[in-house]
DNA sequence: TATGAATGAGAGTTCATTCAT
DNA sequence: AATGAATGAACTCTCATTCAT
């Protein structure tokens, strides 16, 4: 438990969040701290004075997004048709990929431990509801978890970042394959079982391998 | 055309590869070329003379890599049940992956254009064949293409870098459902077209995004 | 308009001229700027952050040199004599390069724009002054120009870099002979007009041939 | 004395010293010797049994330039008019520079003992005559030597690598100032007595300072 | 507290020169 | 004798991070 930040403290945490989010989505993570902190209209000291290294900054960008995602999820609870309402989620939280490059950067790039801390609290309870209504309704496989979901997000959003004149939604096709997987009248059995709750964070927490 | 190496340079060439390679599957894609001439007994500018910049050894490593990808692929052809070999090939060129921190950087890392050159002329006879017979038999849904195969494993592959004590051979799970996906008798119609020879080969060699 | 600079960095910055200085003086202008930076007690990132490349760190050498040959000039105005006075200002700028191994180069390796610019504003007003009595005395020939002092410096100086035992002062033995030829009483026509003051500037800018 | 080179030997030296020249004029002296040896159609180190080192590739350069110019003295030597000689000769030489850049690096840079070598023995004693010649018909002021005649043309010659669009011929007009100089009526005292013969060599071909 | 300055380790790259074929 | 390969030191420049104002 820590006292909230001083006004101006968390003024300039803000616009060095947002600095970081327009840079980074420009020209992808590799941007040093100097031109995000000039573009945040502080100096360099103060982002570590609010972020201790970069590595937290990247972290803390990812809790906002993680916020968003979250946000689209409760929205999805509220669709009557559970498979609209999850596979809806599904592809609102991927769009978000769409607009910024470095995104997949910064879910990928070895911030699990963020990650999995912010989506254990924010987002697990409401995509376990959406998927327990699905299977309840059956219109998804009995043998899938909710952790399976992000993993799922994962695995789709690396198409997200083909580039050139054929790339856009070409995600969308191989989410289709993915979501008839997860519906088939004919499930053979998975080769291996989900990840419970432990070790779905405990595995995106990992540093990458 | 150009005349082959002189032996010691040959010699060199191939000891920079595998020292990139090791020191990659170690570090990661971000090690300096000093490191890995030192790890393969050459000076930094023999590493230079080999290959005139960094991006260009990564190249030539891919170009080994697709070429075990291919010899699978071929391999793969051997199997009298199509779907069996399509999803030995499958799972064959994956594991290569689980071998290789930073290989997925490869793949990945804006390299395309060098892995849609080798991939086009080695790669693509043996799967478009591979996709044919398993048609053919009745095993694979009517609606895909060759060319989805190695997007497929783009997405999977995505998976196999987490890391932790859960995570090896997590990616065998959603490989589970996406093959689930690709056999299921009730196909809903895919929200895009599969990209033709000609987009394949621009897109994976276009900038990533 | 810029802010002044804070008080070490003020520092630092003149420390890096003065050890630029000193180690051009001893070892011509191709030294590292890792040595300038060492030879200057600073970091060398240090030297980057108050000179965004090495031409920008010798152009500001120059600019300093240009301020001491401009205060030389408007110290010579202070003469009766305007042929005295100018004789002096030209003696005393080419004793400055005495004792600078690679002022030369300065002047001559192609970052003449610098030059040019500073010596625009600060230079030409004291000698075209200087030059203008010297003729209304009648003391130096009427067909130069303000723009020509210059150049015969440049001329000149070429001779101030010899070496060996001999060489000392030998540059004022040929000045000596320049110098008849601009107060001969028998002019003969010069075979090219002198510079106007704006190709003058344009010269002395142009990139080296 | 040495034995004259092979045949082959020779054939690649002179292909040698044609590409430094080209090499030289086009990019300047800062080129790699790969490049000169590329350009030769020979390998590096055939350069180097050629030439020992870069200098001596370079100063070969300088020998084979002093040839010529020594060829333009005597040229010059079958005029009537002594002074209308010695000042075709000055200028004709001269304008050697304006076809090489990288030519002043050469003659400025350092390489002095070649140069002084080659000129004693093949540029000296015609122009010594030269000056001889016009002084006996009272064209040029008793009190300079022959030795005076290189470092004039050393100071010139700095002028001839201007670059722009008015620079073009540019030291011909200085080059007009210095002759009037030389013949004026009125000639002061110089301030140092000319270089005589063995310290003009040693002067050209000690170190720069 | 917030700032800009300073840092040093390390990146990629080049070059004159020597060695092995 | 001639070649191309190899070398290591040096170069310019960048970045995440710490220090002094």
């Amino acid at each position: 438990m820590q006292r909230p930040l001083r006004a101006d403290a968390a003024r300039n945490r803000e616009r060095l969040l947002a600095a970081a989010d327009e840079v980074f989505a420009a020209k992808g993570l590799s941007v040093g701290l100097d031109e995000i902190a000039r573009h945040a209209g502080v100096g360099v000291a103060t982002a570590y004075r609010r972020f201790p290294d970069k590595a937290l900054l990247v972290d803390a960008l990812l809790e906002d997004r993680v916020a968003r995602i979250a946000a689209l999820a409760e929205e999805a609870l509220a669709h009557d048709d559970a498979w609209a309402g999850l596979v809806g989620f599904i592809e609102a939280s991927l769009e978000l990929h769409t607009s910024h490059r470095g995104l997949k950067e910064l879910l990928f790039g070895g911030h699990g431990a963020a990650l999995a801390t912010r989506a254990r609290s924010r987002l697990m309870p409401a995509v376990r509801e959406l998927v327990r209504r699905a299977q309840e309704q059956g219109q998804l496989r009995a043998d899938v978890e909710f952790t399976d979901v992000p993993l799922i997000q994962l695995m789709v959003v690396a198409l997200s970042e083909l580039g050139g004149p054929h790339a856009d939604g070409l995600w969308r096709r191989y989410l289709g394959i993915v979501l008839d997987g997860l519906r088939t009248p004919e499930p053979r059995p998975l080769p291996r079982p989900p990840l419970d709750a432990a070790a779905f964070v405990e595995t995106l927490g990992a540093p990458r391998r």
